[in-house]
This record gives C-alpha cells, structure tokens and sequence, in this order.
DNA sequence: AGCACA
C-alpha cells in the first residue's frame, strides 16, 4: 500500500520534519519555501507529543498542493527528507472559508450531510488573515524595476528579509537554481543578503524567480543585482 | 511513527 491511496487535498501533509527546529522558524521556512507552488492559506505546526516533527501547509489550489507533494518529496530539509502526502482532513481555514467550519466541541463524529450546492457563497471570504489577498509570490512575472538600475551580477543584492532570517533559510530558497554557490547574510546589518551564483544569467534567473517573494507576508524579497 | 488548526 502506498502512501498515495490519500486523495488529493489542498492541504498537505509533511512528517519527518526536524523537530530541533523551533516553531516559528519551521513555519517561516516552510512557507518561503513551498510558497514557490502557489498561494499559501496557512501553515500549522506543533509542537506537542504527538505532532511535532509534521507540519501541514494549506494552499489556494489543489494543483499547487499536488505539484509541491511530487516535487519536493524527499526534499533535505533541516538535513532531513521530507515525506509529503495529502492531508487527510480539511483544514479549519478552508473550513471558514466553506461555512462548514465546526468549532471544536463538536469535533467528534461531524459528518457532511448531503447538501449538493450552497449557492452565493462561494470564493468566501473567511479565510485567515495570513496574506491580504496579494500574491504569495511574484515568481512568474517578469522583468522587476530594479533590474534596470544596476548593471547585472553574479551577486544578487536582497533586501526586506525579516530580521531574524538565516542563512540557512535563504539557502533554502536560492539553491534550487543552477548555479548557486552560497549565502552571505550580513548579521550587522539586519534584513540584508547577499547570495553568489556562477554567473549573472544564472543569477539573473533566480531574481526573477524569487523577486518579491514572501518570506512572511509582510516581507516581499526585494532583489537586486549586488553593485561592483 | 505520528493527521491539526490554542
């Protein structure tokens, strides 16, 4: 029995996380990188007993979620392979979303009676207030302004990172282009990177990927190429 | 291994 007799989920579920990792680190990470399939709802991790190490990343799309469970299968991450599979249940934001969020009392046994189609209510809009409706990410669009203000680099200049990001996180953004060679935060100056590539097309590739990318939603990477 | 939303 494979682990793919799941049905397709907007939600997925990932296990064999790092469980040194804290909390709010997991989550940002998680979502700077899986942020790449698509819009993310939400990310839920715990740390409890029973559910540390497992994370589930919920997104607009079901496409998104299936391409991000095919594609990042196995993944290193935090020096550990991640295992996805779809989430079995629907997540509470989805659940707003629909109308057909229980609160928890009710958990137990809450079956969906059999209403075909609840008109007008459609594309609601209770879904949590992660990212105001704007873009998880501008990977598809072209061509950024600050392209043109600086001659093109090997080194990309990043700008607006959350304070606490490191190095580490950042990597696991920029390696998955060809061509990355390393990540250079500047601790004494905070929200700042710079990240090498072999060469500037390479490195022209990754800024138009990754330009304004949500690391969180309020911190859009703003990339430029690195001055001579 | 482990399927929740503090």
């Amino acid at each position: 029995m494979l682990t793919t007799d799941i049905p397709p989920n907007q939600t997925i579920y990932v296990k064999n996380l790092n469980e040194k990792v804290k909390k709010e680190e997991l989550k940002r990470s998680l979502y700077a990188l899986f942020s790449q399939y698509g819009r993310i709802l939400d990310v839920v991790a715990l740390k409890t007993a029973k559910l540390r190490g497992q994370a589930w990343i919920v997104f607009s799309e079901i496409t998104a979620a299936s391409n991000a469970v095919r594609q990042m299968q196995n993944f290193p991450f935090y020096d550990k392979p991640m295992r996805i599979q779809y989430a079995k249940g629907k997540s509470d934001c989805i659940a707003k979303a629909d109308n057909t969020f229980v609160p928890k009392e009710k958990r137990k046994k809450q079956e969906e009676k059999t209403e075909k189609k609840r008109d007008g209510s459609h594309a609601a809009n209770g879904v949590r207030t992660d990212n105001n409706g704007a873009p998880a990410a501008t990977y598809r669009n072209g061509k950024p302004d600050s392209q043109e203000t600086t001659p093109p680099n090997n080194i990309l200049f990043v700008q607006n990172l959350p304070h606490d990001t490191t190095d580490d996180m950042l990597q696991l953004l920029f390696k998955q282009f060809p061509g990355f060679k390393e990540v250079r935060m500047i601790y004494a100056k905070p929200g700042i990177a710079f990240v090498e590539f072999d060469d500037e097309n390479q490195s022209s590739t990754a800024m138009q990927s990754l330009q304004g990318f949500k690391i969180t939603p309020q911190n859009s990477m703003a990339i430029s190429y690195a001055k001579k």
